[in-house]
DNA sequence: TATTGTTATACTCTATAACTATA
DNA sequence: TATAGTTATAGAGTATAACAATA
């Protein structure tokens, strides 16, 4: 209780794993994306609803949740939000279902947020330029894919 | 209103951006990391920190939290459950913080998890046989440092 | 019987503000 | 003045259960 308290830096036997690497590089490249979204007031996630939208056009909502890993209750709100803020409409297709399109205001967000994801992507790829880039990818759908 | 919707499998624009493989890959990792933890009673982060605690004896929990990127306050309830169930003891050092130590029970607990995150990496470096695992760390390193 | 959209709810993770005690 | 630990709280993100309407 008496000798004082070194504050020192910790030895990390984790920071080399594989698991943990690939957090940390996925938190901040996610917080580097907020932020740049953030000048079209949108968070990543709904700027990828409207590309995928945009891409889709017709599509419904439950195949976006799919398409995203989100589950149908939590999509309600998001699609919501956006069909609030005049990003989506949604046209009756079937009686149960909704076929989804961007609206005017929608496109030209859709396309700003993909102008955005460009310049993001590009100030990461600077940093990687001794990488092999394909091979990169291919891990990450491998690990992606899951070991089963 | 009239024609029945078909559904489809979308065409997804985003898939191939770098923050989504990452994304998608560090989720599927932590997922299974999670599940093999089952074993043990134990969320990665709880296994984390007796790793960290296992490797740095006397550690403070405001050490740990730095390098873990957990914040001072969201730290107290992960190191009380952890005391709580005997895993961690606490001992003053110097009238505002504790010096903290594995326990044997914790000490038993931190190998078992060591075992399970070896098992755990070597099955997803089993996926990853024809790249090289250096360049990936090291690219995983670089994106997590950030752009900036 | 399965699917779509929906509501309600709960749990985890993360973040901030404020406080006490100590260095 | 800065740091350690704590409490309370709020916001995301994600999960399940249940329901009505429709396929």
């Amino acid at each position: 209780m008496e000798k004082p308290h070194v504050p020192k830096e910790l030895h990390d036997p984790i920071a080399s794993r594989l698991g943990y690497l690939l957090r940390r590089a996925s938190a901040t490249m996610m917080a580097d994306l907020g932020e740049a979204l953030g000048a079209v007031g949108l968070r990543p996630v709904e700027g990828t609803i409207l590309i995928l939208v945009g891409a889709n056009p017709g599509c419904i909502q439950s195949e976006l949740g799919r398409a995203l890993g989100i589950k149908r209750a939590n999509m309600v709100p998001l699609i919501a939000g956006l069909t609030a803020q005049n990003y989506l409409e949604k046209s009756p297709v079937d009686g149960r279902s909704f076929a989804l399109s961007l609206t005017p205001r929608g496109e030209e967000a859709r396309a700003r947020v993909d102008g955005i994801m460009d310049a993001h992507e590009a100030g990461f790829a600077r940093l990687l330029a001794d990488v092999d880039q394909q091979q990169l990818r291919a891990a990450l759908s491998l690990i992606a894919s899951g070991r089963d």
